[in-house]
DNA sequence: GACGAAATGTGAAACGATAAACTGAACCGT
DNA sequence: ACGGTTCAGTTTATCGTTTCACATTTCGTC
């Protein structure tokens, strides 16, 4: 763990072919230098396996080749497919990713989001918890951020992922106001973090106009997060028909709970999640969700953030419109 | 986007104090100054929102409070996890993660890590899928390295967290056996990239002690790798009469399988997971699986870390040991 | 064969921070 | 009063790469 380390720089190939290392710099990249140095230069690089020092590349004000990617919370099992995605795609585009999770926090979002600047990273990719506070503006404003699945309004950005919760939201309302349920818990998350999130303004929207009494319950993300909760809801004297949770992660939770008091789903009564996560089909019951599609979201985030770093400068969005896929854990009010 | 984004320089507090830029270098970080000037130096660099370059730091041979996660694959549930308690745990230490996902190929997983290298991160946490090529040895001598589940033998690591193989499939495997079940179908991921993986080598093993007919089968991690495989199994006329999938994710897969076939589970097959996701007892039917803390393979890697940064220098080694968590997707053979 | 323009190359400065070596001055005991 | 420590700084070199400005050579053209 001592032994110096020495990877070959770029004077060793200077020294080792008798040119300057300006010379070895240009040639490395193909430029200027004749024909023949190029190639020698290459192929003395090549016979000394060196690899371009990014972090020195990156002091002088070069790229990095490397992202930021900004999770709202890894702990929701969607987010952590979500990143999956997007790293897997950022691979694929020969650049690296350095994950930070703000683990709900808007506060913990922006330092994080500062860091990764500090850190030179090339651009960066937002799942946003928080609002745009003055800050990101700021941050927008010098580094090229692509948000997906939610905004930071007035910030700059060169690209932007929106999920369509508006009718994700009201398909989901107008299934449970088909069924029958009038009394609906909305469990959502990382309450106050930004005050008028999209998806609750699009349920109180939309229980407007179905005439439902829909009542936002905060829950923290993940399993262990939403199952206390639950038990809560799920034991009030007047308990509602069906519970909304504004994430699967949550359903899971409260599932879970349910699944404790012995009530049946979706007898006793209708549970539906939202963003789909894969294994939603498979639990007991399968959930009703909404999905999108993860990998047109990170094929287009990173699309964009790509496109921009080439040179393209137009900002760009892609709106990505919701199915519900209805499964056994919503049904009819008995 | 195109700001020229000026953060504050250590030679602005310079000019600014009237104090040379080594002056100031050290009086941020409390030393030999005067504690006059180390104080103004301070309060100058908090009013101008001063914080260090990693970058320039990095080049000069310094921390740059960042680490490596090379995961095996993300693709697998349990592994994206592992990850996320991870880099939780990187974090409540205030170091950042540069996150890379092998993808289940053990070349590209020996490119990441040099790539990693390069980045120069300040230490390396691996969940290893490849076996311990030379390339691994000078890695881990140049880089503080910590395995997770899995070993790089002959590389020199810093800390290793060990799961119990022998002991978890060996207790899979008597369960089963105490079943009634002989004729296994054992799913395995990345079988070939590493020769003599020690959880199939506890298969083979275990499966002699017990007079168990096990078949391994080679299977690509995630749902949609291991759902035609399962088919595929499923399909014969010899079928096995249980299937052992080394990790959850797979038994998922097989899961949905069996539910496309219409067999029942487990009266018609059993099934039986390893890792054990969070999600594993909520699936149809829940799943028996094999668990191991996360959070304490998370704490404990990064704890060995930890220590090696901070100066302990003694190789540490701590194994996890396995708990069978029986389900009702395992049963008797009918 | 002379002149400007390419082509090819070199040296030095810069990016931001740090470490080693050096410079005065104050202070010590004898 | 004199050599030796400390203290509190400064100068200079360095990490590896890129870029700007400049120096040579070569070449085409009139």
């Amino acid at each position: 763990m001592a032994t110096p380390a020495k990877r070959p720089t770029i004077r060793q190939i200077a020294e080792e072919t008798d040119l300057s290392v300006t010379a070895v710099s240009y040639a490395l990249r193909g430029e200027r230098m004749s024909a023949a140095t190029i190639e020698r230069v290459q192929a003395k690089a090549a016979e000394l396996g060196y690899v371009a020092d990014p972090v020195a590349r990156a002091l002088r004000g070069g790229r990095t080749g490397t992202v930021g990617l900004l999770v709202g919370s890894l702990a929701d099992f969607w987010q952590q497919t979500l990143a999956h995605a997007i790293q897997r795609e950022l691979r694929s585009h020969g650049l690296h990713t350095l994950l930070a999770d703000a683990d709900g926090d808007p506060d913990e979002e922006l330092v994080l989001a500062q860091r990764l600047a500090a850190q030179r990273v090339d651009g960066l990719i937002v799942a946003p918890v928080g609002p745009a506070g003055g800050s990101w503006v700021e941050i927008a404003a010098h580094l090229p951020t692509v948000t997906v699945a939610g905004q930071l309004a007035g910030a700059e950005v060169v690209g932007e992922v929106a999920f369509d919760q508006t009718t994700g939201v009201g398909e989901v309302l107008r299934h449970l106001h088909a069924l029958g349920h009038e009394r609906i818990a909305v469990l959502s998350w990382a309450v106050g973090a930004s005050p008028d999130r999209p998806s609750e303004r699009a349920v109180r929207e939309q229980a407007a106009i179905l005439g439902l009494q829909c009542e936002i319950v905060p829950c923290a993300y993940s399993l262990d997060g939403s199952r206390p909760l639950a038990l809560e809801v799920l034991s009030r004297e007047d308990r509602p028909t069906a519970i909304f949770c504004l994430s699967d992660s949550i359903a899971y939770g409260v599932l879970h709970g349910c699944r404790e008091l012995g009530l049946r789903v979706p007898e006793d009564i209708s549970i539906v999640g939202f963003d789909d996560h894969p294994l939603s089909r498979l639990v007991d019951p399968p959930l009703t969700s909404v999905n999108w599609s993860v990998d047109r979201a990170a094929r287009s985030a990173v699309g964009f953030l790509v496109d921009q770093l080439a040179g393209q400068a137009d900002e760009r969005r892609i709106v990505i419109a919701p199915t519900l896929a209805v499964r056994a854990s919503s049904g009819p009010v008995t």
